[in-house]
DNA sequence: CTGAAAGCGCTTACAG
DNA sequence: CTGAAAGCGCTTACAG
């Protein structure tokens, strides 16, 4: 474990004052051509390799963007986090990630840690932080939150009409002749898994049809717990031709469940996810699902923190949209009587 | 944006020396009550945060441990990645994530940068980095490489027999009776999927099996590859009853043709997976895999550079075996002649 | 164009 | 037990 070489080092070697480095380093000020060649060899020779951390407090600066996530290997972050770090890689910042697991003591842990670290922006994607706390920071450096709306901070959020979404996949279902449309709730806490049980229940009355309660239960966003709703669902001897799955996750549950029963999808239950996580288009059948574009977003949310550090004072923000994508568990109700008739 | 609390701050307003709040921040020496009740109150009524990046400087330690991965969003890597982030959450050390996506130049400018910022060690996934380059990096600074060998430092690297993972697999479905046995390949270049074809040919040659070439195709790890090979490997017009695909992810795809075609599994043909990612036990029908233990590979690469850093010279390093995980996508080959036989 | 000097916010021998 | 002082490795007004 050899002395690193410092900025100093380099100075000497090529004979002129560590500021001179330092300006070409950075490229400050103009410098005769002939201590150029001389620091640049000096550099090449001794493997110098500015360290950031010095440079960050000297400058006040860090040259990060830290990216509170809930969790760094869920699939659905996970595409946000590689837009981030797209157009991050073409900037001169760099993200710094950092997970809260849903929890908001961990949250705000997380939080204390980059800001600790003088991160110059921040990117936060979802989680329960209250909207006060986000407040505060974001009086203290720009700050854009993907996925939630901050009361206050509507310039610098980016979100998707959950209501609008989950509207559309039920929609989607009762134009197929769907009567009886079971779903898959997220937790009641979640603001998310608020708005999506709205959408479907709004679609419901526009249609005329009565809201089942033995029709809706409630997951938890993972795959297991659409399994299990899937078995809730049935314990209640209750039909249904088609299910709604508040995400993706839940659906694969759901159809798994389906699967070990023999009920065929889409032939006999039609079922619909949220997200369109990249495997959705690799289940069996492919998921018909209302996208949302968490890559976009994580694309369009560095953008922004982007802009902001560059002086704009209220950067573009995209509309998001949640589309249908149709693929193939979704077909026509061609029962006369509701699905379950026959399975029991 | 107003001007941080400063530690002087807080030494001013407790009327102590700046050393002396330092000494209680970090628990160094004993400090009478007194003096350790007005620090504490200063720090709770200015809100004091220490600056992270100052400890840095003056420590020579950042306390964060640098992990370089190759894509922040795969399921595979998430895994691991999450495995190392339960442990260092126990510890004082944080990681710092950063991705190469498979390219040598991304991989080394990223370790420049995690170099750069002063990690206090680095956890190695995958990828192209040189071995030579990883060894001088080792020489530097805690190194532990996760899911490769990299010759000379074997102490410090977790890895999988492939060869053994794959072995398994193939030797399952010559146990089932299958004889004429598929695989989908990985890239060529890398050498997990160099060691998983070896595996194949191995259990082949051992069960008297001839090799080939018509049954071996090759994808590059993702899903739309699986689907790919396997258009591949009917257009061939060669008969089989099973195919091994070198991880989850290509087997998915395969799946999914195999389900276009209307070919059963795993009543027709056999499918077997590599990795065991999480949602292979959710698929339809959930997929027979060779295990990877990914999260307990991420947890003991983060308890072994704790270990060093703690002062161990060549902690324990826990051995890994490929697992099968019998589910349900292989079963006894029924048919008397390979699959193919009445689908063209 | 270039250098000397002060400063970024902490830590830590060194004295006492 | 505690303070004054030097130092971590850079940057950047300030002079010239």
């Amino acid at each position: 474990m050899s002395k690193p070489v410092t900025l100093l080092d380099v100075a000497r070697e090529a004979g002129v004052s560590p500021s001179t480095v330092s300006r070409i380093l950075n490229g400050t000020a103009n410098v005769t051509i002939e201590r150029r060649v001389a620091v640049e060899t000096a550099i090449q020779q001794l493997g110098f390799r500015p360290n950031a951390v010095a440079q960050s407090l000297a400058r006040g600066r860090s040259m990060s963007i830290g990216v509170l996530t809930q969790d760094i290997s869920s699939p659905f972050y996970g595409t946000m986090l590689s837009g981030i770090e797209e157009v991050l890689l073409d900037s001169p910042y760099h993200p710094v990630f950092i997970s809260g697991h849903w929890q908001e003591k961990e949250e705000s842990a997380a939080l204390q840690i980059l800001l600790s670290r003088s991160v110059d922006g921040l990117i936060i994607l979802g989680g329960h932080t209250p909207d006060e706390h986000l407040r505060e920071v974001s009086l203290r450096l720009p700050l854009i939150a993907v996925g939630r709306r901050v009361e206050g901070l509507e310039k610098r959020c980016l979100y998707l009409n959950n209501v609008l979404g989950s509207y559309r996949g039920t929609r989607h279902l009762i134009e197929l002749g769907h009567r009886r449309i079971a779903f898959i709730a997220g937790q009641a806490e979640h603001r998310d898994a608020q708005d999506r049980l709205q959408g479907y229940r709004d679609a419901l009355r526009e249609a005329g049809l009565p809201e089942d309660p033995d029709l809706i239960t409630q997951g938890d966003f993972m795959e297991h717990s659409g399994l299990l709703a899937l078995s809730t669902l049935f314990a209640r001897s209750t039909l249904f031709s088609a299910i709604v799955a508040a995400n993706d996750q839940m659906a694969y549950g759901a159809r798994l469940g389906l699967f070990r029963m023999g009920i065929r999808v889409p032939d006999d239950i039609s079922i619909i996810g949220f997200d369109d996580l990249p495997g959705s288009a690799f289940t069996t059948p492919p998921l018909t699902t209302v996208r949302q574009p968490t890559h976009a977003m994580g694309l369009a949310a560095a953008r922004m923190i982007l802009a902001i550090l560059g002086g704009a004072k209220d950067p573009p923000r995209p509309e998001f949209a949640p589309d249908l994508v149709l693929r193939e568990s979704t077909a026509l109700n061609r029962a006369r009587e509701p699905a379950l008739t026959g399975y029991r």
